[in-house]
DNA sequence: GGACCGGTAGAAAACGCTTACGGAAACACT
DNA sequence: AGTGTTTCCGTAAGCGTTTTCTACCGGTCC
C-alpha cells in the first residue's frame, strides 16, 4: 500500500526502477544516460541493458525540473495551411532538430485572444522562445500587448522573435526577423512599370496589415519614381486569399475599369486574379499582365508561370532560431535588455511568364 | 548564500513567492489557481493579486511532474510543406486546442531514423499521443519497428493513432484513421473510363508507399471491371510531386505513348502532368484529360479546374485526436489492450473541368 | 455545553530527475 | 609503508507543483 511502487506497475519505468534492477544508484544511472560525468564501461553496460530491457526513456518533465532539459521553441502561427507560413515553420523546425531543439505549434487562427492565451501556454511550458509568424495589425492596443509579452517572456528567461512583421517601437526585448517588404513591392511595381503599364489594378490585401502597408508603400514609390499618378480607386483591399483575388478582378472588369496589369499582394491572390480574368475570357499575359508576391511553390505551377518577388521564407525561420539559439549561447553577455534586434533579409523578383508589355491599343 | 532565492531573482517567479508575497500556504496558491478545491473570497482575492502584481504562471514542467498538466499530442509529419499533411495537422491542432490540449509538431523528412529518434523524443515528453501522418513504406522491417513503438507508447500509457495509412498487423494497440483509398482511386479511374477514355497514363507514386499502391489497385480493379486490359507500361512511379508528374508526361510523350488521360496519384503530380501537357502543346482537357486525388486547394485553382477525389484530410485529424482523447476519457474501462481501432472515411469524385470525352481520332 | 460538522487552510509527502558533495577504492610517488 | 591524486560511485538536497492528511474554527444539534 505504501510501499513503492513495484517496477512492474503500469505506468512507465522509472529511473530507480532501472537503478535497482541494475544493482546500482540513480545517480549512476543518470550519468549514463546523460553522459556528462565519466563512468566506467561496466557501469555503463550494465546500465544499458536494463535500459534496453525495459525499454527506458527518460521523464522529460522531471528532467527539465531538475536542471537538465531540452530546449524548445514555440511556433505561433495563423494558419498552418497558408504556404508561405508553413515554409517558415520549417525553416524554424528544421533549425531546432539540427540543434536538438523540440518544436511545439500552436494556431491562433487570427484571433488576437488566442494569441494571448498561447503566449501564456508557451510561458508555462518554460519555452527557450516564441516565435510569432506573419503580419501584424496595425493597431495600438495590440502593439503595447506585444510589447508586455516581450517583456513577461524576457523576464521569464524566454525571448520573443516576430517573424515577417515590422519590429515594435520602443526598448523591447524582441528580436524581429524580417524581409524587405517595401522594396519587395517596389521592385515589382517598377517592373511593371518598366514594360510600359499605366493602369495596374492594385490588390494590396487587408489595410490593417503590415504587410499589406508595406507592399502598398512599395508600390507607390515606384510610381512616384516614374512620374505615374497613384489612382487611390485602382485599389481594392482584402484578405490574402484565392477569393479575394478572384472577386477584386471580377468586380472591377463589371466596373468596366481599364487595366492593363494587376499587382498582387500575394502569389494566391495572383492566382485568383488569373482565373478571374480567364473566366472573362481575358489572356495572361496577352491581355493583361499579373505579377504576384511570396513566390511560393504554386507560382511557378500556375500557367502561364507567375512573375513575382521571391521571399525567403524558410530561410527566416532558420535565421530566426538561430537568433535565439545564439543568444542563449551568448549567455550572461549581453543577456536580459531592451535590445530590439532586428534583421532583415533581402527580397528579389523573379521573372516568369506572367508579364508583357501592354498591347498598343488598350 | 545558501538562502532561499529572493523573490525578485532573475527568472520565473514560483508558486512560493506568490505564497509569500500573499500571506498563505503554497497549497492555497495552488488551489487558488486550479480551482478544483473550495477557497474563500478572501484568499482569492488576495491570491489573483499577487498573481497579477508578478505576473506569474505555473510551470507547467513542475505541474505535469506532480500529477496535474495538459495533455500533449505529438504530430509526426514528414514535411509541413505538403497541403494535404498539413490540413491534417490543422485537423488535429484544432481539435487539440479545442480541449486545452497542446501540440509538438516534428518533421521526419522521410527519414526512418528521424521518425524512430522522433517517437523516443515524443515519449519522453510524456505525450498522450502521437500522431503518425502519411503513407508507410511497406517494408517488413518498418512494419515491426512500428510495432514496438505502438506497445512502447501504449506501456507508457500513451498511444499511437496512424493516420492515411493502412493499420499495422497483428494485435497491435495503435489507431488507425484511414480513408477509402483504394475506392476513390477506382471510383476516378471508373470516371475517366466512362467518359470513354482507354489508354490512360497512370502516375499512382513511388511503388512502396503504401498510397500508391492502393491507388494503383483501385484503378487497376477499375480497369478490370470495364474490361480494359491494364498496361503496366502505362504506368510510371516516382514521388508525389510537381517534378514527377512533369516528368512522367514529358518522357512518355517523347516516346511517343499514346494516352488521351492521365490518372495522377496526387493533385500536386497532376498539376506538373498539366504543365508538361501546355508545354508540348497540347490542350486540357480538350487533347487530353487530367485527374488528380485528394483535393487540396491547389486543384479549383489550377485551369482547367481539376477534376480529383476529395480526401477529408482536416476531418482525418479532427477525427485522430478524438479518437485518443475519447479513449483517455473511457479510462479504466478499455484501456491497455491490443485494440487496433480502425477508423475510415469516405472519399467522393469531385467532378470539375478537367475530363473530357477522348476526341474520336486520337 | 460538549460532540459533531461543513468549510478552509497549512504541513509535508510525493512526482522523477540532476548535481553538488563526500567517500572509497585504486594508483602513483617518495 | 605513508601520503597525495585520480577516478568512480553513492547520498541527499533540491527543482516547482499537486495532493493527501491533519488541524482549526465557528456553528448546530441534542
Amino acid at each position: 500500500m505504501s510501499q513503492r511502487k513495484a517496477p512492474s506497475d503500469a505506468g512507465r519505468a522509472t529511473i530507480r526502477d532501472v537503478a535497482e534492477r541494475a544493482g546500482v544508484s540513480v545517480a549512476s544511472v543518470s550519468r549514463v544516460l546523460s553522459g556528462n560525468y565519466p563512468v566506467s564501461d561496466d557501469l555503463r553496460r550494465r546500465v544499458m541493458k536494463v535500459v534496453r530491457d525495459l525499454d527506458y526513456v527518460t521523464n522529460a518533465h522531471a528532467r527539465s525540473l531538475a536542471g537538465g532539459g531540452t530546449p524548445t521553441v514555440a511556433i505561433l502561427i495563423n494558419n498552418i495551411t497558408g504556404a508561405a507560413f508553413a515554409h517558415v515553420a520549417k525553416g524554424v523546425e528544421g533549425a531546432a532538430t539540427l540543434r536538438g531543439w523540440l518544436s511545439l505549434v500552436g494556431t491562433t487562427g487570427d484571433d488576437p485572444e488566442r494569441e494571448l492565451a498561447l503566449v501564456n501556454l508557451m510561458r508555462q511550458q518554460g519555452v527557450a522562445a516564441v516565435v510569432l509568424l506573419g503580419g501584424a495589425y496595425d493597431y495600438d492596443e495590440y502593439q503595447l500587448r506585444m510589447a508586455r509579452f516581450a517583456r513577461s517572456l524576457d523576464a521569464a528567461g524566454s525571448h520573443l522573435v516576430l517573424v515577417g512583421r515590422p519590429p515594435l517601437e520602443g526598448a523591447v526585448p524582441a528580436t524581429t526577423v524580417d524581409y524587405d517588404n517595401e522594396s519587395g513591392a517596389y521592385a515589382m511595381a517598377s517592373h511593371l512599370l518598366s514594360a510600359g503599364h499605366r493602369d495596374i489594378l492594385v490588390l494590396p490585401g487587408h489595410a490593417e496589415l503590415t504587410t499589406a502597408q508595406g507592399r502598398l508603400r512599395g508600390a507607390r514609390r515606384a510610381f512616384e519614381a516614374y512620374g505615374v499618378p497613384f489612382e487611390p480607386g485602382m485599389v481594392r483591399h482584402g484578405q490574402y486569399d484565392y477569393e479575394h483575388g478572384y472577386e477584386a478582378v471580377e468586380s472591377a472588369l463589371r466596373e468596366k475599369l481599364h487595366f492593363t496589369a494587376v499587382l498582387a499582394g500575394t502569389d494566391v491572390v495572383a492566382a485568383g486574379a488569373m482565373q478571374a480574368l480567364r473566366s472573362a475570357g481575358l489572356r495572361v499575359p496577352e491581355d493583361v499582365s499579373i505579377v504576384g508576391y511570396d513566390d511560393i511553390p504554386l507560382a511557378s505551377q500556375l500557367a502561364p508561370q507567375l512573375t513575382t518577388v521571391h521571399v525567403p521564407y524558410e530561410e527566416m525561420g532558420r535565421v530566426a532560431l538561430r537568433a535565439v539559439a545564439d543568444r542563449r549561447e551568448g549567455g550572461a553577455g549581453r543577456r536580459k535588455g531592451a535590445d530590439g534586434e532586428h534583421l532583415v533579409l533581402g527580397t528579389h523578383v523573379v521573372v516568369r511568364q506572367s508579364v508583357r508589355p501592354p498591347r498598343r491599343h488598350g
